[in-house]
DNA sequence: GCCCACCCGTAC
DNA sequence: GACGTACGGGTGGGCC
């Protein structure tokens, strides 16, 4: 029996668009929807195994239905320039893989369809409709069948009936009367699916709806009786037209021969590789293979360094014993200056029947100078991490100037894959490099470094380096052809990777005894705590589980039910329990109590003691300089930048960090940082002139927004407008706000127009940097830092709203983060020579540990190169502390 | 035993 | 659902 299926193309390029994530191949060249339409189209083939297909496609240029209706499809946007690319390419790959392809101008997609579907069904062809449009519910019945691929569903009449509450005969009907929005056709207003099928249900047809018109009670009828005059023209244009002049004839749609060479060809040009061996490509195999060397000896070693010295600039990598830097022992190096060739040079594989090698002694003596000669330029990927170890093996790594993973977070620092090299290479070069299990092994059976087999190493190693200094050369270019980028880079990120190194070897010192004792406490109160819940509640649960929590507030105590989590589940964040427990429930107070204590024990004063580092007695954070998209830092491992400060007992961990005997802590931060930067960016003359007079702006904000003067500011509106001030940096909405403040919507929304009215440089500035994020995709910090926007055109509304809020915040969290880089660079070259230490980072804030006798000029110094950095149309206030800790520090 | 999603909470 | 950026602990369930 035959089987024909047709396929919505059209609606098939936008779904497979939308639902892929962002893909494109070597060259830059979008390639997801491509991609997307022909994964459907084989997955399509292999589960229905059709004898014939039709893959129909809308052709330009208006139909009956513009004639007919002016708006037809008005409100749609144009296509996206990267979606349009793509259209050309799948056409082609549906030809050559034997499917027939109609796109007849003049007629639309869905009525070539349904032709179709009718004089096959005709002759007695079983047919299956695939499209992801409602309207083409209609044909389904007498043979033909509709299949949503996306949601892997199959609509015959019954599905049909489920699905929209009518059968496929009235789907015309139910189209009339809610209209389609993606074609700009009207409905009745208010009247949605359940409407329409109820009074399809109750009146039969739409026709009989018409004749009952009168008897719809409520707005609803009214709006039904106002559109009657409209529905002649709507069901015409929901209709499909069944019967156009079009030559394809089911016959002339049987499958064809897939034409290989042209499906060769273009998944190569694509690099769909899976693919491309099935049709007879190459086997899918690295187009370069390192070529190794093992370096042994020292003549072998002197030839290398000579030639690196003479190529100027080469590629560097560390093999060593652990992922953590301030652990890892040198286990070799690798380096590479011509693309395709590198060297592996092993000091310290130690394994049964290893050959011997040189030793770090000698390695030092022919390989450092060159490795800390500045004029030699360096490339690495994650270089701080080779420039740590170096330094913790003696060896100072000089003329770092390029890390290629930084490269990467430059030019898009939202790569969703990260910026690891495995990442990289797959993606631009189209490389898949040997993963370290597939030469170390994993589980508990994994091998550190030293004993992997010299071979394998060698393989592993010499290609990390190879593969460094080709992505180099992929990126750099584009990078120099950016220069707003190419200054970030050389001013900010790569200068920032050695000060960055220096602070995660200075460490933290940190009282291990002083944050046990707390454990200890923390321990007592929580047992007790423990007891108390457990008694209140009527039996023992573990306290620590969100889980069982639900089951005993609204299961086992009918709790009200207040918020719901990202999965729909009840709730029992804090703002919920702390609602709870003002209403006088006991269970929720003992609850929140617990949290909080057993989050300052587990996550720190348990974990800390336990990080720091047996040879310097201090903590050593890693600061991740390629992941906050903003161009934030983060700190991992133990995250530094987290610690409590804003309750009096979290504060308490912070008295355990402490400066060396005879030294202090001295903590500067940016003050109101952020808020400036806004004042900068929007020029707003009000908010610019409460900082040139040095107004508390949160003060200032509540005189402007209540309308009094600022000495009688009240508490309660200082904080409401703090609150306004941190929600604009954050995109916030009306609704966002006024949770915040425990306010309605209504009030909240008072307030923001009351602050846009005082503001209006600041609303100003928030629609044009929306509308210009729009315009190009992407926004930028004051000093040229990027962050691409994929999702502010995108279709779906939450998609389109967070992209905006990314908007407003990128440019001031980002700028932020810029100035305190610079700060950084800058402080580190002064106090070189002062025998005193950057020791963390907290996005405004620097901590240093100096001797007691250059506090004052490290506090007047740092300070003033703080404001110092740039100019801005505000001054950059900054605020110091010193102390014998940090809590007092800060 | 390992891994991951989920919920929650800490910082700026 | 509706406030941006991170990291990470504990639970609970799936997988090997």
């Amino acid at each position: 029996m035959e089987k024909l299926i047709l396929v919505d193309g059209s609606s098939y390029l936008f779904r497979a668009y939308h639902a892929m994530p962002y893909l494109d191949n070597s060259k830059g060249r979008p390639t997801g929807a491509i991609y997307g339409v022909v994964s459907m189209l084989r997955r399509l083939l292999g589960d229905y195994e059709p004898t014939h297909v039709a893959v129909v496609f809308d052709a330009k240029g208006p139909t009956f239905r513009n004639e007919l209706y002016a708006e037809y499809k008005a409100n749609r946007p144009p296509m996206p320039d990267e979606l349009r690319g793509q259209i050309e390419p799948i056409h082609e790959l549906v030809k050559a893989m034997g499917l027939p392809l109609l796109c007849v101008p003049g007629v639309e997609a869905d009525d070539v369809i349904g032709t179709l579907a009718r004089r096959a069904a005709a002759r007695g062809c079983r047919v299956i409709v695939v499209s992801g449009d409602k309207d083409l519910a209609q044909l389904v019945g007498d043979g033909v069948t509709m299949v949503d691929t996306m949601k892997d569903v199959v609509y015959d009449v019954a599905g049909v009936k489920r699905k929209f509450g009518v059968a496929p005969e009235r789907i015309v009907d139910y189209l009339t009367l809610i209209g389609d929005a993606s074609d700009n056709v009207p409905g009745v207003p208010k009247v949605g699916p359940k409407t329409a099928a109820k009074w399809l249900t109750r009146y039969g047809d739409l026709d009989s709806i018409v004749a009952h018109a009168g008897e719809i009670k409520g707005k609803v009828g009214d709006n039904l009786r106002a559109s009657l005059d409209r529905f002649e023209t709507t069901r015409r244009l929901v209709t499909l037209k069944c019967d156009v002049e079009i030559d394809a004839d089911p016959d002339t749609l049987a499958l064809k021969q897939t034409d290989a060479d042209v499906l060769r060809e273009m998944f190569t040009e694509l690099e769909f590789r899976v693919w491309l061996t099935e049709v007879g490509g190459p086997r899918r195999e690295n187009a370069v293979e390192t070529l190794d060397e093992t370096i042994l000896d020292a003549a072998a070693l002197e030839t290398w360094v000579a030639a690196l010295r003479a190529a100027g600039c080469f590629a560097v990598d560390t093999e060593t014993t652990s992922i953590d830097a301030m652990a890892a022992r040198l286990v070799g190096i690798s380096f590479s200056h011509r693309p395709g060739e590198a060297a592996y040079l092993p000091v310290a594989h130690d394994y049964e029947g290893a050959p011997p090698q040189l030793s770090l002694d000698v390695v030092k003596e022919i390989l450092g100078p060159l490795l800390e000669d500045p004029d030699v330029k360096k490339i690495g990927q994650n270089v701080k991490y080779d420039q740590t170890v170096f330094a913790n093996h003696g060896i100072r790594l000089a003329g770092v100037a390029y890390d290629t993973m930084l490269e990467s977070y430059v030019l898009d620092s939202t790569g969703s894959r990260g910026h690891d090299m495995d990442t990289l290479a797959d993606k631009y070069l189209n490389h898949k490099t040997v993963k370290y299990e597939a030469v170390a092994g994993r589980g508990k059976d994994q091998l550190t470094f030293n004993r992997v087999p010299l071979d394998s190493a060698a393989h592993y190693a010499a290609e990390d380096a190879d593969v460094t200094l080709r992505l180099h050369r992929h990126f750099y270019p584009s990078l120099e052809a950016e220069p707003g980028l190419h200054k970030l880079f050389h001013e900010i990120e790569m200068p920032l990777v050695s000060v960055l190194s220096r602070m995660e070897r200075n460490g933290v010192r940190v009282d291990a005894d002083m944050l046990r004792r707390q454990s200890a406490e923390l321990a007592a109160r929580v047992d007790e705590l423990e007891a108390g819940i457990h008694e209140a509640a009527g039996e023992t649960f573990n306290v620590a589980s969100t889980k069982q929590i639900q089951y005993i507030l609204f299961e086992k105590l009918g709790l009200p039910v207040i918020g719901k989590t990202a999965k729909g589940q009840p709730s029992t964040a804090e703002n919920v329990l702390q609602e709870l427990a003002a209403d006088g429930h006991e269970l929720p107070r003992l609850i929140l109590e617990h949290r909080g204590l057993s989050k300052l024990k587990s996550t720190y004063t348990d974990k800390l003691p336990l990080l720091i580092n047996p040879r310097t007695g201090r903590i050593h954070t890693s600061y991740q300089q390629a992941v906050a998209a903003t161009g934030r830092l983060s700190s991992a491992d133990p995250n530094l930048q987290n610690i409590p400060v804003r309750s009096a007992e979290g504060r308490r961990i912070r008295e355990a960090f402490i400066p060396d005997l005879g030294c202090k802590l001295v903590s500067i931060d940016y003050s109101q940082i952020e808020l400036r930067i806004m004042a900068h960016l929007s020029e707003d003359s009000g908010l610019l002139k409460a900082f040139a007079d040095g107004l508390d702006i949160h003060r200032a904000t509540a005189a402007e927004v209540f309308g009094v003067t600022p000495r009688d500011v009240t508490g309660e509106q200082r904080r409401a407008a703090k609150a306004i001030n941190f929600g604009l940096i954050y995109g916030m909405s009306a609704f966002g706000l006024g949770r915040q403040l425990g306010i309605d919507r209504a009030s909240a929304q008072r307030y923001v127009a009351l602050y846009f009215e005082r503001y209006p440089g600041v609303k100003r500035f928030m629609d044009s940097t929306r509308e210009t994020a729009r315009e190009r995709e992407c926004v930028e910090t004051i000093f040229g830092r990027r962050l691409h926007l994929r999702g502010i055109n995108a279709d779906r509304y939450q998609d389109r709203q967070y992209a905006e809020r990314i908007a407003i915040n990128a440019p001031m969290q980002g700028t932020a983060a810029d100035l305190i880089k610079m700060a950084m660079i800058r402080v580190d070259e002064w106090i070189a020579a002062r025998n005193t230490r950057i020791i963390l980072q907290v996005h405004d804030e620097l901590v240093l540990e100096t001797p007691e006798d250059r506090v004052d000029e490290v506090v007047e110094t740092v300070s003033s190169l703080f404001r110092g950095v740039a100019r801005l149309r505000v001054p950059l206030e900054v605020e110091a502390g010193v102390g014998d800790n940090w809590a007092e520090a800060h």
